[in-house]
DNA sequence: TCAATGTTGGC
DNA sequence: CCAACATTG
């Protein structure tokens, strides 16, 4: 009996263990349903992203996938007819969107069933709950109930699978280059090695130093499910400094995705929407308003203030941005021009590569003063001394803004105080960070007395 | 109070 | 034809 096997972008094969135990002499169908609003709405780093780890989920199946373009509750229930399968095996979804999804496809099967079986996440969201029984909305007692939780160990790669073939696929999309991060399982695995090996051990001190690429760079992987978070907390625990204090911090950073995953599962309108009411009467500029050149020059790395600049021509050129530059980039964006986070949000989940909807949402609702464990309103981040701070030699602003390349050390962060600072086309500052700072201020307050 | 695209149902 | 609705990250 033929097995379809429908992938999505999270879930690779060695995460649905139950499949193999349920096809060990049948044939599996491997299938991705490729979204054309997926692809509109991605910008050529992610597409080229999202590309290569089609290619390369191609390859890790023998070439056996099978692509089709359209509305999966029409192209799943056509692969089983012409396959003649017995069952559809996926992963359990989390998003809003999905499970709707997934509840049409499942309609649409009739009587053929969609198993859903593994989760992305160490622990699924939805199963971390208070002692009443209700989500968590505080990110430290959630992490302290994960931890004592703990989660299965991972699952085995697949062996013995034989592929159904002779099912007609399209070609894959094509992208404008090449992906500026390597993806695919053994680029997963070469990265996470890395890792372990040199930067896990000072995870704690270097990881909001954009300057030197300490963090894991694992959000990519883990965002096309290339490795998963279990095998991640099984080899962190079993490392050496597995112990040790930066370890620790690592297996928090890997919580917040799952906290954040876990708010989206019981409140799926904070994708889009405030989760606290308190600032529903803020006033925000609208972004295709007059300050529009400001967005403009916001998404464009043109504000005027290095840091900020750096890090958002990073995330075009590269497709990543660093943890420490999004907070400060996205407090520019809602402080300083003082236009709604979904906008934001918009714009990063168009370029990021690793760009995931809750952990990317939940982090711009928390800059906001919107969310979760929410950063209070009146803590702005101020882009020159975050910069002074976390880019100490001013190495991250010159590697990614080639006008500031003659200003020397951390000067390169007020290039405005320096001689022909703005020699080389820099541009002038677009506003004055005490000032909308004030203003935020200002706006925060009558939106509480309101 | 996301933006962009695709679908539907009125005429 | 086009406005309203649905869908995606």
């Amino acid at each position: 009996m033929t097995a379809v096997l429908w992938l999505r972008r999270d879930l690779r094969l060695h995460d649905l263990p139950a499949l193999l135990a349920a096809h060990e002499g049948g044939q599996v169908l491997p299938v991705f349903v490729v979204d054309p609003a997926l692809l509109a709405t991605a910008g050529p780093v992610r597409r080229a992203h999202l590309v290569a780890a089609l290619e390369d989920l191609r390859e890790s199946t023998d070439r056996a996938l099978v692509v089709r373009t359209g509305r999966p509750e029409e192209e799943v229930p056509r692969l089983v007819r012409e396959s003649g399968a017995g069952s559809v095996h996926v992963s359990r979804e989390t998003t809003p969107y999905g499970r709707r999804r997934d509840a049409r496809v499942a309609a649409a099967l009739g009587d053929v069933p969609l198993v859903a079986t593994g989760t992305p996440y160490a622990v699924g969201p939805g199963v971390v709950r208070k002692a009443d029984g209700d989500p968590y909305r505080v990110f430290t007692p959630f992490s302290r109930a994960w931890r004592d939780h703990g989660s299965p160990p991972p699952a085995p790669p697949p062996a013995r699978l034989r592929w159904r073939r002779g099912v007609a696929t399209e070609e894959l999309p094509g992208a404008d280059g090449p992906p500026t991060h390597a993806v695919g399982e053994a680029a997963a695995r070469e990265r996470w090695a890395e890792f372990l090996d040199t930067d896990l051990a000072r995870y704690d001190t270097a990881r909001d130093r954009p300057d030197l690429d300490a963090t894991s760079q694992m959000s990519v992987h883990l965002k096309y499910g290339t490795i998963h978070p279990r095998t991640m907390l099984a080899d962190v625990a079993a490392h050496p400094a597995g112990r040790t204090e930066a370890a620790r911090r690592y297996v928090t950073e890997l919580c917040w995705r799952e906290f954040y995953a876990d708010v989206l599962w019981h409140h799926p309108a904070s994708a889009w929407s405030d989760l606290n009411d308190g600032l529903r009467s803020m006033a925000y500029e609208d972004p295709a308003g007059t300050p529009a050149a400001h967005v403009r020059a916001w998404e464009e790395g043109r504000t005027g203030y290095p840091f900020v600049d750096a890090a958002m021509r990073q995330l075009r050129e590269t497709g990543w941005m660093h943890n420490r530059a999004r907070m400060v980039v996205a407090s520019f964006l809602v402080k300083d021009l003082h236009v709604w986070w979904p906008h934001g949000a918009r714009h990063f989940l168009a370029h990021l590569a690793d760009g995931d909807l809750a952990s990317n949402n939940h982090g711009w609702q928390w800059v906001a003063g919107t969310g979760t464990d929410a950063a209070p309103y009146f803590r702005v981040f101020n882009p020159v001394s975050q910069g002074e701070r976390f880019d100490p030699a001013g190495d991250y602003v010159r590697r990614h803004v080639p006008e500031l390349a003659h200003v020397p050390g951390a000067a390169v962060h007020q290039p405005w105080r320096v001689p022909d600072g703005l020699a080389h086309g820099y541009p002038e500052r677009i506003v004055d960070h005490a000032a909308e700072r004030a203003e935020a201020l200002r706006r925060y307050e009558s939106a509480r007395a309101a």
